[in-house]
DNA sequence: GCGACAG
DNA sequence: ATCTTGTCGC
């Protein structure tokens, strides 16, 4: 599979680097499945099309985001439970959410993407998680990312 | 020119 | 992202 990075990486133009070779790889895999956690923003974008948002429109396939912090967006934390969860927003418009999947660890930031709403957001992120900070899906795909980098 | 804005 | 060091909870 091609894994050429689409250009350089610079904040606001992710999916210009990732983009192609994600929108390839999901096609490769031939299979259809609900909905895409992308480790990316939604809304929260300096041209309101962050990455999640493009691939699921790229795709035609729901997507969510989830990150570590905003890209653009503010708002404050949540109190310390888990599934607490505090607005963030951008030009007084609220585009994502803190989410914390796990007592005493530090919130995620969660994105409606395509076709998704905030609450189809928090579900998937919450359900995904299960006692971790960072969602099973995407810990399992960095976890190969690992492997398949250390072999060539 | 500098700062900071996903990864 | 990637790297290193230190701390905390299971």
């Amino acid at each position: 599979m091609g894994a050429e990075a689409g250009g350089p990486y610079l904040p606001g133009l992710l999916s210009l680097r990732e983009g192609p070779c994600l929108s390839a790889a999901v096609r490769a895999l031939g299979a259809s499945c609900d909905v895409l956690l992308i480790d990316a923003t939604g809304v929260d974008h300096p041209r309101l099309a962050g990455l999640a948002l493009h691939l699921g429109a790229v795709l035609g396939l729901p997507t969510v985001g989830v990150t570590h912090r905003p890209l653009l967006a503010q708002g404050a934390w949540p109190q310390d439970a888990r599934g607490a969860h505090s607005p963030l927003t951008l030009d007084g418009d609220v585009v994502g959410t803190w989410l914390r999947t796990r007592r005493g660890a530090r919130p995620v930031a969660v994105h409606p993407g395509w076709r998704t709403t905030l609450d189809d957001a928090i579900a998937v992120v919450s359900a995904a998680a299960s006692g971790h900070r960072t969602p099973e899906p995407l810990r399992h795909a960095r976890h190969l990312a690992r492997i398949a980098r250390a072999n060539g």
